[in-house]
DNA sequence: GTGAAAGCGCTAACAG
DNA sequence: CTGTTAGCGCTTTCAC
């Protein structure tokens, strides 16, 4: 049976346990260096009776060495960034290499401070959503002498790696394939996020091909909070009884834009035909709704995988060469509910 | 300008660029003991310039003290977890407690690698979903010394505390509810998940009253994978045409209770008269839906709240007192697919 | 193969 | 209010 004391167990707990020196128990632990079988077999032994948990703490002070990846996300409940982890994880799974998370809520203040309490526990990597950071935070990254990869978001110069699409080229591709399919008034909605810079470039990139051939968005709509299928719904029935002359509705992300499709199919409206609809993201998610909502994919599990190599590419020794610099290519699902010309 | 070397910085850089004992640097760096503000404004000073960033595993290991908590959960990709998240991080942004989270993919091998995992960082507390865990694990949970707090379920015995629902209850009431409205034919459709022991005993809780009232599940499907909306839709599909005599479908989730709804409103089935349809866990996801599935609230947020609290309460100094083992009631929502009696 | 000594960067405990 | 001393539990390095 085990010790009953409070104090948690230690290798030298081990070392007595077995009758092995401390520094012998530590190899084997470790599986490094050569240690007899005989030897091994009496330390596991005795290891796994006392239920002995090494300290990480005392082991990366001795070693300088922390096998943990900080990870850093505006959010958890943006169906995004889940799958994000999904692709960092199946990486560092075959590493040695532990995510951790930090969730900023979109906030610079917030991000600065997950981030310098991360990286006060000397990550080995920090991957970091999007390429607008504060000052403080951007001079801590520069500072930690670790590799840094920003994701999701490539308009922009990255601090070392980045890994994502252009979001100005979506904005402009979706744009481009609306005008080509011949819809020429358009409404936006989209969520009341001035610090969503994603978000923001597509729009940009979106009202920038409208623009370009004499189209300007016709009506507008900003929400936040809620569910947003629902705001989707409310949304689109205030905006085509405020503009009924709108013939597409494109919509900042695909959940809204689900909302905006289940209500123009109760109302038994045309779609494409009458009225156009698109949304971003690719939410696999909505697969099984009546019609498939035209959508972009943004490649998140893929994201969060090249990320993740980037990372421990740079961390092998020597390191692996590694593309640092990675645009992805996101495409155009047409769905149900764009013209396709 | 911070020096050029590649060598992190320590307390010492501090100390020496500042002119203040490495002990004083510390204390102002942590605002603890009384430093004059001469000397606090200085050593404050010296750290911003070089852009310091205290070595929390050293730290740790000195003062044996470690601010985490580590909460492990099945999944990420189930939107009930991500609330609990957000339950938890509300509480600890109160606090000088950070959460850092595992996921273990329902596999009770992996909960066991990612608990030996964060146990070796020694956190302060334990979150972890489940009350069913594997010998070593609750080995390691009980030899932790530290607050361990078992959530989602409350049907067992946890190791210290626990915060959730019976599941099992909440499949009788479930049961009690469709029946008591007069439906007498009934199918399941749920997860393949032999390890998700909630879903297995809502799915118990339900089946017994069914049978203390003469009622046997006439069909049942299972599905593992894919976007859970068309796997609703699909598998209602598929049922209905096998079994058509059903007046009632009972899914394990919302989000393939709503693919099948959309299906029948789809087929113009008449809603709850013909057929009766309810989920599980009060997703406000799909609060855009033209009908609102009928369901059962997992009351995901205050889970999280109250394990935080927990946590919390047990390690200030001294321990408040709070109750430990806490078991929420779920309420049924009819919504507009279950008729009411 | 195995062990002994030194120290990672910080903080507790005490002294002034 | 400030400084000194002694570790925290482990790994590195070097000796045997």
């Amino acid at each position: 049976m085990s010790l009953d004391s409070k104090r948690p167990l230690t290798l030298r707990d081990v070392s007595e346990a077995s009758g092995v020196s401390e520094m012998t128990v530590s190899r084997v632990l470790r599986n490094r260096g050569d240690v007899s079988d005989t030897t091994r077999t009496k330390v596991l032994a005795a290891a796994k009776a006392l239920g002995y948990v090494p300290n990480k703490i005392a082991g990366a002070l001795a070693s300088n060495r922390v096998n943990l990846v900080a990870v850093i996300i505006p959010s958890l409940s943006n169906m995004v960034f889940p799958e994000v982890l999904t692709g960092i994880n199946q990486v560092l799974e075959d590493t040695e290499l532990q995510p951790v998370v930090g969730v900023t809520d979109y906030m610079p203040e917030k991000e600065e401070k997950v981030l310098y309490e991360m990286l006060s526990w000397r990550p080995s990597g920090v991957i970091i959503a999007g390429l607008e950071h504060s000052e403080a935070s951007r001079a801590m990254l520069k500072a930690a002498g670790i590799p840094v990869v920003e994701i999701m978001d490539t308009d922009g110069i990255p601090i070392d790696a980045m890994v994502g699409i252009s979001h100005r080229r979506a904005g402009r591709e979706m744009a481009s394939a609306i005008l080509k399919a011949g819809y020429r008034h358009i409404g936006f909605m989209g969520t009341k996020m001035p610090l969503d810079h994603r978000a923001r470039k597509r729009f940009e990139g979106f009202t920038e091909v409208l623009a370009k051939n004499g189209v300007e968005i016709e009506d507008r709509a900003f929400y936040s909070g809620g569910s947003a299928l629902a705001k989707g719904r409310e949304m689109t029935q205030d905006m085509l009884s405020r503009s009924p002359e709108l013939d597409f509705l494109y919509y900042s992300n695909d959940m809204i834009g689900a909302g905006g499709l289940l209500y123009l199919l109760d109302q038994g409206i045309d779609i494409p035909g009458q009225i156009g609809l698109a949304g971003f993201n690719g939410v696999e998610l909505l697969q099984g709704l009546p019609r498939q909502l035209a959508t972009m994919d943004a490649c998140r599990l893929e994201i969060g995988r090249r990320a993740a190599e980037i990372i421990a590419a740079q961390l092998s020794d020597p390191p692996d060469p590694v593309e640092t610099k990675v645009v992805l290519a996101p495409t155009i699902a047409y769905g149900d509910t764009l013209k396709r010309r």
